[in-house]
DNA sequence: GACTGTGAAGCCATTCACAGCT
DNA sequence: AGCTGTGAATGGCTTCACAGTC
């Protein structure tokens, strides 16, 4: 079970996998083959084993995958057999719906505090955590030992928050600002552009429309 | 110009490198090199000079591409020389941040309105617009001749949403729900799924951390 | 001298096809 | 007979390297 070079489709996949069979184990199924989960999840069959062949051989051939069994093995890979502790920065309106948004909690992420530097907001209640000051970062890092931050910031102070997040310890950043991130090479650093979203799907209409 | 099998990979980068340059333009820089693109967007030379390459040539060898010109074609090859109206269906915690989010406003996204089935939510304000009842987006959807829809529903009504949003003649899909669609091949659909990318943190930090 | 545009090479991910189990 | 696991083939994106232009 070595992660040499997974790709990170492939992780991405994993993760995709999980939720469809978090669905069968709900549904009581039992076995599912390489198949079914393809249909499920929209990819080719062959990509699915390929994709579980990265870390072992789960299945039985003849029968298929125990749901049980590979839901927990796929859960085992990703690191959610653990909860992970999470810290927002910036508080606006994006910041504020992810901290409440309840997907993350399900998958094991727990939002422990949400930060901003705008003193006007600072100590108005988000559910029911509280908006503190951006100065409080280190010491909550290391309180709740916080490996993952999500930046949600306005682009200018993208680059700011994130080394201040770093230079406290965290290991690993989601952003959500529209401004590219220098991180050093043991940080882990993926983005979520949300107006990239949007202008890959005007591209395509305007040209395959 | 023709767009006969562009890497959706490129087109993301377009985006990312028009709001490079779109940055680039305030500053009232006039010309700018591949290598200059490159380092500011965090990819290689030779991959902005390809990606520029699908569409024509831009540039003057020798000296580079003007700064003003370049932002002119990548808005124009984005679609976004236009203004695009969206709807919005799912007036949760996501729905209502990104109704309010400013960053597609600018890039010529037009928040037209925001739905949910919800009667309780119907009504209430979210900035300037109203919550809607889903019956009208049939409506809506002409009213505002929309192709962008955005669907921020729970799991279990993406598809059936998604299905009307179809229905009423919208052509492209951005969805945030963690449900894999089914769409037909005339309609573009893309994901966004938050808790995927979380989770493609957690497996960097358990394997490579 | 500097920088673009591009064919060729290299690399990586997906698909194919089949041997190997049950 | 059915389905997994996997080497080989394919396809596609990225990098290289250099000819062409200013």
């Amino acid at each position: 079970m070595k992660a040499y070079k997974i790709p990170e489709a492939t992780v991405m996949r994993l993760s995709v996998y999980s939720r469809y069979l978090q669905q069968l184990l709900e549904e009581k199924v039992e076995t599912v083959s390489s198949g079914e989960i393809a249909r499920g999840v929209g990819v080719s069959s062959a990509q699915v084993r390929k994709d579980l062949a990265y870390f072992g051989e789960f299945g039985t051939r003849g029968v298929g995958y125990r749901v049980e069994e590979l839901f927990g093995h796929l859960m085992n890979i990703l690191g959610l057999d653990q909860q992970w502790n999470v810290i927002i920065v910036g508080a606006g309106k994006l910041g504020c719906a992810l901290a409440r948004y309840q997907g993350f909690r399900e998958r094991g992420f727990q939002i422990c505090a949400i930060l901003d530097n705008d003193p006007a907001i600072v100590g108005e209640k988000v559910d029911c955590l509280q908006i503190e000051s951006l100065d409080k970062l280190k010491k909550l890092v290391h309180e709740y030992d916080i490996k993952v931050g999500i930046v949600t910031v306005p682009a200018e102070a993208a680059q700011d928050v994130t080394d201040q997040l770093i230079e406290s310890g965290v290991k690993a950043i989601l952003n959500f600002s529209p401004r590219v991130l220098k991180v050093p090479a043991d940080v882990i650093l993926r983005n979520v552009d949300l107006s990239v979203n949007l202008e890959v799907l005007s591209f395509n209409l305007t040209y395959n429309g």
